[in-house]
DNA sequence: CGCGTTTGACCGGCGC
DNA sequence: GCGCCGGTCAAACGCG
């Protein structure tokens, strides 16, 4: 096969649709037979051998977050199949919500009910499917509202007809429905009002704490032989030992353990100089060999000798930990790639054992020299399902769209460091933290730290029934800080693993190494200050986390998660979600709003940003 | 012609 | 020691 010409590439898919799917693939109208890319039916059917010529669009992904309610009708099909609309996908997400007529199946009947409510604005969408919750109990409760006078005017005392009677009853009945969810709006809305002011109060402390924790590294961990770098702006979170390198030198040195292994290999300097042209000498040692390469990590961190050699071999350990750290992600998409809100550029493809489908291999391109890889490949039974495995920890300032991916390989990688080494028995502490934080684990989450390398994986493809989706309880809060457009419009792949990730570090910390501490889910939330042996003293990162880790553990968090955007976007419905708080949502939007990020964009040792629009920071 | 992708070759780790 | 396998490199190639 001559280079260049093709050959097997998951790449060269054009783009047709969005990539997130959170309904079921069987449900025909939300994955139709014949939105599926004819050339994975084409690789189904003929492997990996087959061919395609097809060159890679430059579409960029279109990855959306689909929230669908099950009423949400035509219109919202109409979407789904209309990746080309010129709205964005936000708006139309809206615009469908606010065509939704909450009586539309009474619309002939009550006429001037709906002309009423329409007046509040408030209750055009219930969250739910119309008539799934509402119950209208025709002939109850007459009385619990003020209806006297309104129905005076549908009631002339020509009351004999039985039909009018009826329709009276359940005019009076729908009014009072009305009357109660409109209370239920307002203290939804205000309990958002209240929540996202704590977040954002939860934000700027947490800022301010990751400031303290950078100057509070640098003193301790670099004393004396720090040079005096400016400080490199991070990512909103790095692993934990990785954080503990301060400047911007040494933390692309420590970050680039991977890097340093690819390094090694003697033909590869060219690579070096490619990044040693960026960050001076910093991979100068990587070329020493692996022996080098493991000192490295070990001036970063500390002066004392003694103390390294002491713990040199957790240390190593440790390292190779992070090294192997990885967050998999799996999630329905018929793009080449998630949206991750990063700049990817492809260095390989393999044939991975036991799967037909290639492996492609993606390297950051954000920044010359940084470590974060990610590799992706379609599931070889159903090859609508992508995965996406991500590695290390970006080494450069991230784009709000892309922290939360980030951040989640971080805090994977944190929560399995803390919960599989610092303990005698990781696989006892993964099992647990299954167990406590992620009781839907089986199907949303899992962990595993007795894998070669310890893996998160999100299984973002299973999805809730959307009747499972209302009528089971919340159990806890999810947060959305963000205008509920914004959240409509999120890459949920994105957002989930941040959380998760968050949601693991925090466990990590609190139970991974604490097994005997009230860890109880539904109390998740309120449980803000474990005791940590980590010496981290950041409760307010706790809390952070701690509500994060409450979003998680919701058995049904991305169904939780469409509710309560719907139910936010155009009112609430009691059951969708019982309160807001604060989760960092930095969402992927797709090509028409901005803040998008695709993959293959860069030319290999280039960082040419040819496709991305992200705000300026 | 520049840039991004492709793909065979290469390397290290690991199991036998 | 050998082979397998995952991961990576980099020259070749195609496209715009």
């Amino acid at each position: 096969m001559a280079k260049g010409s093709g050959g097997l590439s998951i790449d060269s898919d054009p783009i047709a649709t969005s990539g997130f799917f959170l309904h079921k693939p069987t449900v025909p109208a939300s994955f139709p037979e014949e939105n599926i890319n004819p050339k994975w039916k084409q690789l189904a059917a003929t492997g990996a051998r087959q061919s395609m010529d097809v060159k890679a669009t430059r579409s960029p992904p279109n990855f959306q977050f689909p929230v669908k309610l099950i009423n949400t009708n035509e219109h919202d099909h109409d979407h789904d199949h209309d990746p080309d609309s010129s709205l964005p996908s936000d708006n139309r997400r809206r615009t469908v919500i606010d065509e939704m007529d909450f009586f539309a199946d009474k619309k002939h009947d009550i006429d001037r009910m709906t002309i009423i409510n329409n007046g509040t604005g408030d209750l055009k969408d219930s969250g739910s499917p119309a008539g799934l919750e509402l119950n209208v109990n025709t002939g109850l409760n007459l009385l619990t509202t003020n209806t006297s006078g309104e129905q005076s005017t549908v009631d002339d005392g020509l009351s004999s007809n039985m039909e009018d009677k009826r329709a009276k009853s359940e005019l009076a009945v729908l009014r009072a429905e009305v009357e109660r969810m409109k209370v239920e709006n307002l203290r939804l809305k205000d309990m958002l009002t209240h929540v996202t002011s704590n977040y954002n109060a939860l934000q700027m402390d947490l800022v301010a704490l990751m400031q303290d924790q950078n100057s509070h590294h640098k003193n301790e961990q670099h004393d004396g032989k720090n040079k005096d770098n400016g400080i490199v702006p991070r990512q909103f979170m790095d692993l934990g030992l990785v954080a503990a390198t301060g400047d911007g030198d040494t933390d692309d040195l420590s970050l680039s353990t991977s890097e340093g292994r690819r390094r090694d290999r003697s033909r590869s300097s060219g690579n070096n100089a490619e990044n040693n042209n960026e960050d001076g000498t910093v991979f100068e040692q990587d070329k020493k060999g692996t022996d080098q390469r493991e000192e490295s990590p070990d001036q970063v961190w500390g002066s004392n000798k003694d103390a390294r050699f002491n713990s040199k071999k957790t240390v190593d350990q440790t390292e190779a930990t992070i090294r192997k750290a990885r967050v998999s992600v799996r999630a329905r998409s018929e793009d080449a790639t998630i949206s991750d809100g990063c700049q990817w550029r492809k260095y390989g493809q393999k044939i991975a054992k036991g799967n037909p489908c290639p492996r492609a291999y993606y390297r950051c391109t954000m920044a010359a020299g940084c470590p974060v890889r990610k590799q992706v490949q379609r599931c070889a039974e159903d090859r609508t399902i992508l995965t996406t495995t991500y590695e290390g920890n970006h080494s450069h300032p991230l784009p709000p769209a892309a922290t939360a991916m980030a951040s989640t390989t971080s805090s994977a990688a944190r929560m399995l460091l803390s919960g599989s080494m610092s303990s005698t028995d990781g696989q006892m502490n993964s099992n647990f933290l299954t167990r406590t934080i992620l009781p839907c684990s089986s199907s949303l989450a899992t962990i595993s730290a007795s894998a070669p390398f310890p893996t998160v994986t999100l299984d973002l493809t299973q999805n809730p029934s959307p009747l499972q989706l209302l009528k089971q309880p919340i159990q806890f809060q999810v947060p959305f800080p963000n205008p509920p457009q914004n959240l409509a419009n999120a890459s949920a792949a994105a957002l989930l693993p941040q959380i998760l990730g968050q949601a693991l570090y925090n466990q990590s910390k609190s139970s991974g190494l604490q097994m005997s501490q009230d860890m109880q889910p539904n109390r998740l939330g309120h449980q803000s200050q474990p005791a940590l042996q980590q010496g981290q003293q950041n409760s307010l990162a706790d809390n952070f986390t701690t509500a994060t880790a409450a979003i998680a553990a919701d058995p049904n968090f991305t169904a939780a998660l469409a509710a309560a955007i719907t139910s936010i976007i155009g009112g609430a419905h009691q059951n969708s979600i019982n309160s807001i708080n604060n989760v960092q949502t930095t969402t992927s939007n797709n090509n028409s709003s901005g803040n998008i990020t695709t993959s293959n964009n860069n030319s290999y040792g280039h960082n040419k940003i040819t496709n991305s629009s992200f705000p300026s920071d």
